[in-house]
DNA sequence: CGCTTTTTTGCAAGCGTGTGCAAAAGTTTC
DNA sequence: GAAACTTTTGCACACGCTTGCAAAAAAGCG
C-alpha cells in the first residue's frame, strides 16, 4: 500500500487520545505504520512516519535497489531509473535514512565533539569551527556535553560508542586510558586537542607553549619590565602547566625570577582575585603573563579599577587564546593567538587520511603573538 | 566464531596494507568480521569492529533476545541471567547500538540544534544549557551549523531528516515552510527559539520585548533622560525588531521621539560605527538601548574612547540578553537578562511532553531588567 | 503431587538500508 | 543475426537491534 505525501491519522471522535490508555501492547502494533486515508477529526499528524525507500520504490515503478543505487555516489544506475526515483523522491519528501544507511557500512558519518564550559569565548570559537568543518567535509557533529563532574568524560565516550561515531574530538578533559582504549579498539579515532596524553592512537593537536612563553618573556624584557609573573588558573591543565613552566624557564634564562600565583578556574573573577593578591605585594610586578585571556581581562580591571595603574604605562599584560574581546577597545590585549583554523583543518584532515597509511601522531602548532596595546614598546 | 575481547588483526609483514590496492570487492569482504588470533606484527587496530550483541550473548550462554532485555529498562529478564550478560558486556566492552535500537524503535534519541554563529556569547550559553539538559533526559544533541547563507537552515533540516532526529531546536534563521511541515509530517518536533513563524506545530518560544522595552523607556525617563536613540543591527530578526518598535511606542507614549540607527550585525563593531553617526549628530542622544550586550559594549567603547563620554553621567546604556562580559568592571551593563534557563526547561519538557496531548504552542517569557552602571539613579 | 498462574526465554520477523550475485537488457563486433 | 561483451536490475542476505508470540520454566496453591 503506498504511502502519499501528506500524512494524517484518521481516527474519529477522539479515538487516538484513548489510545494511550490501553496496554502498551496494542499501542505499540498501532505505531507501527497506519494507512492514509482522509482526516475527518482534527488533522493530527501521525507520530513518527518517515518514508522509507520502499516507499519511493513502489511509486517509481523501481525495485527498492533502484533507489538504494540511486542515492549512493558511485553505484550503477541508468540515467532514466535516476530520473524517476528522483522525482519520485521530491515527491514523497524521501531522505536517505544515515541510522541504517551507518548499520550496513558500519560508518556512521557522526563526529562526537567532547567538551566542557563551551561557552567560554575560545571554546566556542573552537566548536563553531569544528562543525564547520566537519559539515564540509561530510560528517555532522554531535555535542557532549561534559560539565557534570562524575567522570563524565568517560560516560561521554561511552555515548559516542553508543552512537558508533566514527570519531571523537576531546576539547576538554581527559579520559580514563580503558575507555580511550576501547574507542580505539572498536575502529574509532580520537583527537585530542591541548590535552596531553601518553596513550598511542589519538592525534594530538599541541601549542608550543613554551615558545609562547619564551616570546613572552623577551617582550616583557623589551618593554622594560623587571618583575615578572604569571597568573594562572589551579586547573593544571597540561597546556596551562606547559605555559607556567616555559615562562618560569624562559626568565630563569635572564636571571629574573617570577611570582606565580594560582587561583580557580580560568575565569575573569580569577583574574580579578590575583590582581588582589598581585599588587598588594610589596614588590608589585610591573608585566603579568596570563594563561588566558579572560583572566587577563579580570586582571586588567582589578589592577585599573582597584589599584588605579595604567597600563601598559605601568603595567604591562601579555595573554593567551586571542579571543575576541581581546581587539575591544577597553581590552586591546596583546596576546597569543590560538590557531584555530589550522586545528580545525588539520584535525579534520587527519580524521579523513587512509587509517592503514602510516598515520601521524601528533600536530604540532605555533601561536603568534598579536600585538595590541598591553605592552609598552619602550622602556 | 567468538570474538574475543582485545581485537587486533594478525596479518603478516604488511598485507594489511596492500588490502588497499585490490578491488573494492575483497577489501569489502575482508572488512567484515575477521577473527582474533594472537598478533605477532605491529599491533595494528582492527578497523571498525565494535562488539555486539550477539557476542555478548555467545559468551554469556543466553540468547541475544535476553542481552537486548537486559539494556532494555523494564523487560522481562531474571536477575541470574542479567547479572551474566552484564558480567560479558563488561568485559568485552558492548555497547549497545543506539542507530539500530533508534531503526526499531522509530526514536534516534537526537535532538539537533541548528543555529549559527554560535560563538556568540549568548547563543554559546544556550547551547551549552540546552546540550546539558537534553543529556540529562537521555537524549543527545547534534550540532548543526548553518553559518553557510545558501539556505542552509534547509539543508540543515534535511540533515535533520537524514538522522531521524526526534526533534530540531532552531536558534538561528528560519526555514522554509514547506521543510517545516515535512519535518512535521515525518513525527518530529520543532521548538523555535525567538523566531517568530506563523505555521502551526512547532513550540515557539519568545521573550516578551514589548514589556522589556517599556521598562527601558521608563528607567531612562526616571534618569532624566530626554534624548532617546535605539542601536539595531539591519539582521531584522522579529526579535529584534519587536524590541525596537516596542521601545518606539513607549516612548511615544510620553511624547518623546527615538533616533533609531541600524546598521551592520548584532555585533560589537557594528554599536562602535554606530557611535560614530550618533554622536556626531547636532543633538547627541543621552539615553540609547541597544538591541544586545554586544552592540551595548561597542557603543560604549565608542563613546568612551572617541567621544570622551562618561557613563552613566553624559549618557544612559541599556543592553539585552545579560551575556557574562556584561558584569565586567569595564562595561558593567545594565542589561535585560535572557531567561536561559527557562527556555531550556520548557524546551526540553514540551520535547518530552505527550504529543497526543492537547499540545500548548508557545511560551512567552519575562527578561528581567539588571540593574548595574550604565544607567544613573536620579538626574 | 497435579493444577493453574506467573515469569522467563528463545524464536523469528521486522526496522531501512547497502551490496554481491546472477539474470536480464542493452551494446558492440564480425 | 549470432556471439561476445557491458551495463542495468532485482533478489536476497546482512547490519544490530526490539519485540510479539508461544513454549518452557518457575512459582503459587489446594
Amino acid at each position: 500500500m503506498c504511502k502519499s505525501f501528506t500524512r494524517y491519522v484518521s481516527l474519529s471522535s477522539g479515538l487516538l487520545r484513548s489510545f494511550n490508555k490501553i496496554s502498551g501492547l496494542v499501542v505499540a502494533v498501532a505505531r507501527k505504520r497506519v494507512q492514509d486515508t482522509v482526516n475527518n477529526y482534527g488533522f493530527m499528524q501521525l507520530n513518527k512516519s518517515f518514508v522509507s525507500a520502499d516507499d519511493v520504490a513502489k511509486r517509481a515503478g523501481v525495485s527498492r535497489s533502484a533507489v538504494s543505487r540511486t542515492f549512493t555516489p558511485g553505484a550503477s544506475v541508468s540515467e532514466e531509473t535516476r530520473q524517476r526515483v528522483m522525482e519520485a523522491a521530491q515527491a514523497l519528501g524521501y531522505h536517505v535514512n544515515q541510522l541504517a544507511r551507518g548499520l550496513m557500512r558500519s560508518e556512521s558519518g557522526i563526529v562526537c565533539l567532547v567538551v566542557s564550559e563551551m561557552d567560554t569565548p575560545y571554546r566556542a570559537r573552537l566548536v563553531r569551527a569544528l562543525t564547520h568543518e566537519l559539515q564540509t567535509a561530510g560528517k555532522i557533529a554531535m555535542l557532549i556535553n561534559t560539565d557534570r563532574s562524575d567522570g563524565s568524560v568517560d560516560a561521554a565516550l561511552r555515548q559516542t560508542l553508543h552512537y558508533r561515531a566514527d570519531a571523537s574530538i576531546l576539547l576538554s578533559g581527559l579520559p580514563d586510558k580503558a575507555i580511550t582504549r576501547l574507542c580505539l579498539n572498536s575502529g574509532q579515532r580520537i583527537v585530542l586537542i591541548n590535552r596531553d596524553d601518553d596513550i598511542d592512537g589519538p592525534f594530538r593537536i599541541n601549542l608550543d607553549d613554551g615558545q609562547a612563553a619564551r616570546v613572552a618573556v623577551s617582550a616583557f624584557l623589551r618593554a622594560g619590565c623587571r618583575h615578572l609573573a604569571f597568573a594562572n588558573s589551579d586547573v593544571g591543565t597540561p597546556s596551562l602547566m606547559a605555559r607556567e613552566r616555559g615562562f618560569i624557564a624562559a626568565a630563569a634564562e635572564f636571571g629574573l625570577e617570577v611570582t606565580v600565583v594560582r587561583h580557580g578556574n580560568t575565569v575573569y573573577e580569577s583574574g580579578r582575585k590575583i590582581a588582589q593578591t598581585l599588587f598588594t605585594e610589596p614588590k608589585r610586578p610591573d608585566a603579568v603573563f596570563c594563561v588566558n585571556d579572560l583572566m587577563a581581562f579580570g586582571l586588567m580591571d582589578g589592577a585599573r579599577y582597584d589599584f588605579g595603574l595604567n597600563i601598559p604605562e605601568d603595567l604591562c599584560i601579555v595573554g593567551f587564546d586571542d579571543i575576541e574581546q581581546s581587539s575591544w577597545t577597553s581590552y586591546n590585549l596583546t596576546t597569543f593567538s590560538q590557531p584555530v583554523d589550522e586545528i580545525v583543518k588539520s584535525s579534520v584532515a587527519w580524521l579523513q587520511s587512509d587509517a592503514t597509511a602510516g598515520r601521524v601522531r601528533s600536530a604540532n602548532l605555533h601561536a603568534p603573538l598579536i600585538w595590541r596595546k598591553t605592552i609598552r614598546n619602550k622602556l
